[in-house]
RNA sequence: GCCAGUUUAGCUCAGUGGUAGAGCAACGGUUUUGUAAACCGUAGGUCGUCGGUUCGACCCCGACAACUGGCUCCA
C-alpha cells in the first residue's frame, strides 16, 4: 500500500490536517537532527491518526526521551520557520544526499543513505523538490503548511520498529509516532477518545464479563479459553451459523484436528506456504529408524479445506450432486508469531466459520453470489456497518521463478477473477481490489473492519479455488460422460468464533442484544421473604425451561446494590420482583442501560422475551 | 520473530536498598430492602521466573517468559 507512489496531483489534493501532521514530521525530523547529528531518515508521512518518521540512529529512542524531543520540536514551532520549497535538478538532488545534506541540519562526512535511495527511485518524469525549514533540508514532494507555527497541538505518542520500505531483509528502522493537532482543544478530545475507545477493547470488557481467559502458563500464549458466559455467546453463533446454513443447503460434517503430512504436501500447504505458521509436526517414530518418514509425522490442521477435499474424494460423485456444501465449524491450529497475538483476535487456535462449496463452473456465478448474500444478511443482524469488501487478486509476475507465490494456471487465474468481479459489480457491493493479495489457489474477498484501537482485521473470507481440487484428484462425473475436477469456494463469512466475537464485544461494548447476551435475564428480589424466593425461582425455572440463560440474585443486598451488579455484569434484561409485583403477579423490567420501563404481567413479560430471542431482535 | 515499554492480592493501582499497602471482589456476621453500592469483621501476595551485585534486593544488573504498542504476517 504504503509503496504505491502517491501521484503529485494526489498530493495538491491532501487536506490541511494531513498537511499539517507531514509538516510536523518535519518539525520531528528537524528536532531529532539536532539531537543526534548521525540520524539517517527514511520516510515520514502522516498516518490516520497522526504521522511518523523512520530514522536510523545509534541512540536507542525511548518513550524517556520524548520530552527533551518535544523540547527541541517546540522550539523549531516558535520559531515558525516558513516551509520553503525549492525544485532541483536530479544531479545536484544526488550530490546533497551524497554530501548527507538531505535531512539534515548541515554537511556530513556519510551520505544521506536512504534518501539517496529514494532519489535514486524517483522516476525520471518527476520533479524533485526540497522542502527547508530553518537550516533543515529534506527531501520532499510536500505539501506543507506555510509555517512551523502553524502546527498548533502535537505529542509524540509511541516509539516502534519498522523494516525500510516495510521489507523485512532490509534495515530496521525507529520509527517515532506522534499526533499533531490545529489546537489544544481538538489534540484533547482525540486523547478523550482513544481512552474511551479503551474502555471497549474486547479484553478490557471480556475479562470483566467473564466471557474468556488468556491463561499463558499453563495452556499456552494465544489460547483461549472459553468461560461459560463467553461460551454462552459461541453457542448462539454457532446455532445462527448452523439455520441459516441449513436453509441454505449445506450439509454439515465433522473432521480430526491432525492430519498425516500427506494431506499438507497434497494441498500445497506444505513444505513452504505455510510452513511457518504450522505447529511443529508430532513424530509418532523416531526419524532414524523409520524409512517412511512421511507416513510417520502428523500435524495440527491450521485448515479444514484438505479434509473437506478428503470428504468430497470419500464417495464417487455425479454433477448430479453439485453443489457439494460442507460446512463445519472447524478448530484450526496456526503457530502465529509471537509478537501478532492479540487478545481473541489474533490467536493459536481458533474456530471457523467454515464451509465449501464444490460446484462446476457455471454453477459458480450463483453461488459465489449467494455466499455475499449471506455476508450481508448476518451483517444485518449485526448492525455491522463500517466494513470494506477487499478482492485480492493475482500478480501475473509472480506465477513462476524463485518468488511465486501463486499456482501457475494463468487462464484459471483471469477466468475466476473475472467471475468473482462480475459479481461483485453486479451485486453493486462496494470493493476495493487488490492485486498481489490472493490466496495461492485463488482469488478472494475478504471482510475488512477496524478494531475500537483503529487496526484493521479480515472478519470474513471468501475464497475461489481452483487448484487444490486438482491436487487431490477430485472428479465429478458429468453429463457428458466426462470426469471434470470441481471449483471450490472456501468462505467464512463469520469469521472464527475468537475474532468475530472479539469484534463484536467491542462492536457492541459488552451490551449485546438479548439473543447474544450471555447473561439474558436476571431476576432481582426485593427482601428474603419466603413466597418471593419461590416467585423468583418459579420465572427462572419457566425462562430456562425455555433455553433462556436467566438467574435469580436472592442475595441479601439491598435492591440498589442488586441493580448495580447486574448493570455491571451487562445482563440484558433485569426483572425486580417485591412484594407489590408478587400480589399482582407482575414483574418490573429493568433494561441494561435503559433503566426501569415499569410493571407488567409476568407471562407477558415472558412471551416477550421469547419473542426476542427468537427473531433476534438487535 | 524484530524494536520499545510493562509485569506488586482475583481486579484496578500505591509504595521503599532494611523481608509490602488501598479500594473493589471473595469469605463470615449484622441488616430485610422498590430501580446504579447497607454496616462490621476476616482472609488473601516467596512483589513474573531464574541467576548476579550487596551485610541485606520487590527496588540495582543480566537472561528468560508473558503482556502492551508498533513492524512483518494473517481469519
Amino acid at each position: 500500500m504504503d509503496n504505491e507512489r502517491k501521484t503529485l496531483d494526489d498530493r495538491n489534493k491532501m487536506p490541511e490536517l494531513e498537511r499539517l501532521r507531514h509538516s510536523c514530521a518535519h518539525v520531528l525530523a528537524t528536532a531529532i537532527a539536532k539531537l543526534w547529528p548521525d540520524a539517517q531518515f527514511a520516510a515520514g508521512p502522516p498516518v490516520e491518526n497522526g504521522f511518523y518518521y523512520d530514522v536510523e540512529v545509534s541512540h536507542r529512542i525511548s518513550p524517556e526521551d520524548f520530552p527533551k524531543i518535544e523540547e527541541e520540536m517546540k522550539r523549531v514551532v516558535k520559531a515558525n520557520q516558513t516551509f520553503e520549497k525549492v525544485v532541483v535538478p536530479r544531479a545536484q538532488a544526488l550530490e546533497d544526499a551524497q554530501k548527507g545534506r538531505l535531512a539534515a541540519l548541515g554537511e556530513r562526512a556519510v551520505p544521506s543513505k536512504f534518501k539517496l535511495d529514494i532519489v535514486q527511485n524517483i522516476p525520471e518524469s518527476e520533479p524533485i523538490s526540497y522542502f527547508k525549514n530553518g537550516d533543515f533540508i529534506d527531501l520532499c514532494a510536500g505539501p506543507h503548511v506555510m509555517r512551523t507555527g502553524n502546527i498548533g497541538a502535537f505529542k509524540l505518542t509511541q516509539v516502534a520498529s519498522a523494516y525500510y520500505k516495510g521489507d523485512e531483509r532490509n534495515p530496521q528502522l525507529q520509527r517515532i509516532y506522534g499526533t499533531a493537532f490545529k489546537n489544544r482543544t481538538e489534540m484533547d478530545a482525540y486523547f478523550a477518545m482513544l481512552e474511551e475507545a479503551k474502555r471497549r477493547d474486547h479484553r478490557k470488557i471480556g475479562q470483566e464479563m467473564g466471557l474468556f481467559a488468556l491463561d499463558s502458563e499453563y495452556v499456552g500464549p494465544g489460547l483461549p479459553l472459553w468461560l461459560p458466559k463467553g461460551t454462552a455467546m459461541v453457542e448462539e453463533l454457532e446455532k445462527l451459523a448452523k439455520e441459516t446454513e441449513f436453509a441454505a443447503g449445506y450439509v454439515r460434517v465433522k473432521t480430526p484436528h491432525i492430519a498425516k503430512e500427506k494431506m499438507y504436501l497434497t494441498s500445497g500447504h506444505l513444505p513452504i506456504l505455510y510452513k511457518d505458521s504450522m505447529f511443529p509436526p508430532m513424530t509418532l517414530f523416531s526419524e532414524s529408524g523409520s524409512d517412511d518418514a512421511i507416513g510417520d509425522r502428523y500435524y495440527l490442521k491450521a485448515m479444514n479445506c484438505p479434509h473437506h477435499h478428503r470428504i468430497f474424494a470419500a464417495e464417487p460423485r455425479s454433477y448430479r450432486d453439485l453443489p457439494l456444501r460442507l460446512a463445519e465449524y472447524g478448530t484450526c491450529y496456526r503457530y502465529e508469531q509471537s509478537g501478532e497475538l492479540i487478545g481473541l483476535m489474533r490467536v493459536r487456535s481458533l474456530n471457523m466459520n467454515d464451509a465449501h462449496i464444490y460446484c462446476s463452473e457455471e454453477q459458480f456465478a450463483a453461488e459465489f453470489n449467494a455466499v455475499n448474500e449471506m455476508y450481508l444478511k448476518y451483517f444485518k443482524i449485526f448492525g455491522i456497518e463500517k466494513y470494506i469488501m477487499r478482492f485480492s487478486t493475482h500478480d501475473p509476475s509472480r506465477l513462476s521463478g524463485d518468488n511465486a507465490k501463486f499456482v501457475n494456471e494463468p487462464e484459471l487465474w483471469k477466468k475466476t477473477e473475472d467471475l468473482a468481479r462480475r459479481v461483485l459489480v453486479e451485486s453493486k457491493i462496494n470493493f476495493v481490489e487488490v492485486p498481489n493479495e490472493a490466496a495461492f489457489y485463488g482469488p478472494k474477498i475478504d471482510v475488512q473492519v477496524w478494531s475500537v484501537i483503529g487496526r484493521e482485521f479480515t472478519l470474513a473470507t471468501n475464497q475461489v479455488d481452483f487448484a487444490v481440487p486438482a491436487r487431490f484428484g477430485l472428479k465429478y462425473h458429468d453429463k457428458d460422460n466426462l470426469d471434470k475436477t470441481p471449483l471450490c469456494i472456501h468462505r467464512a463469512p463469520l469469521g472464527t468464533h475468537e475474532r468475530f466475537i472479539g469484534f463484536l464485544i467491542e462492536h457492541y461494548a459488552g451490551n449485546f442484544p438479548l439473543w447474544l447476551a450471555p447473561e439474558q435475564v436476571r431476576v432481582l428480589t426485593i427482601g428474603e421473604d419466603e413466597k418471593l424466593v419461590e416467585y423468583a425461582n418459579s420465572i427462572v425455572r419457566e425462562l430456562r425451561g425455555h433455553f433462556v440463560r436467566a438467574e435469580a440474585d436472592l442475595s441479601s443486598n439491598k435492591i440498589n446494590g442488586k441493580i448495580q451488579e447486574a448493570e455491571k455484569a451487562r445482563v440484558h434484561t433485569m426483572l425486580v420482583i417485591g412484594g407489590r409485583d408478587l400480589e399482582a403477579g407482575n414483574v418490573s423490567v429493568r433494561l441494561h442501560g435503559k433503566g426501569s420501563i415499569g410493571a407488567k404481567p409476568k407471562g407477558e413479560v415472558v412471551a416477550d422475551i421469547l419473542q426476542a430471542i427468537r427473531e433476534r431482535r438487535p
